[in-house]
DNA sequence: GCCAACGTTGGC
DNA sequence: GCCAACGTTGGC
């Protein structure tokens, strides 16, 4: 079972949209970096990811569940690219925010931190259970 | 296949 | 608005 962050402008989806879309879910598409999608083509139904508010915010405001594994996407004219579907699944207590990560020791190997380009990012079972922790849930 | 130029992301 | 990081493009 592994654990994800996922990145979004709010400006351009955020997580009041995604909450929206209920259970069913919705595509997360726009990934147009072959790291990136290597980590999409690696999530598997049922596996949680933050929900990480990128330039605004800058803070991981809730989880999601990946309810449908990786598939074309229809939004890349180029064919490479993929897309998976997320339902949103818990709003944190209290926002995570980038400076808060920072300024703990045991995150300081975060891709967030490390990658701070990457937009679909791979998070170790350890670090998951901080930033929840740190989250209230 | 190398590398300079350029574009994009995202924090500050 | 600036700039660092880094991915991509295109000339050679």
């Amino acid at each position: 079972m592994a654990y994800w962050l996922v990145k979004s402008e709010p400006s351009v989806w955020s997580w009041d949209q995604q909450v929206a879309k209920g259970a069913k879910g919705e595509a997360w598409t726009g990934v147009r970096n072959h790291t990136a999608k290597l980590n999409l083509m690696k999530m598997k139904t049922g596996e949680q990811a933050f929900f990480y508010h990128s330039n605004e915010g800058k803070e991981i405001v809730g989880i999601v569940k990946v309810v449908r594994e990786h598939y074309p996407d229809a939004s890349d004219e180029t064919g490479k690219f993929v897309c998976v579907d997320v339902a949103a699944f818990k709003r944190l207590k209290t926002p995570v925010t980038l400076l808060a990560v920072k300024k703990d020791k045991r995150l300081a190997e975060m891709a967030l931190l490390k990658q701070s380009r990457l937009s679909v990012q791979p998070v170790t079972a350890a670090e998951w259970t901080i930033i929840c922790d740190m989250g209230g849930v």
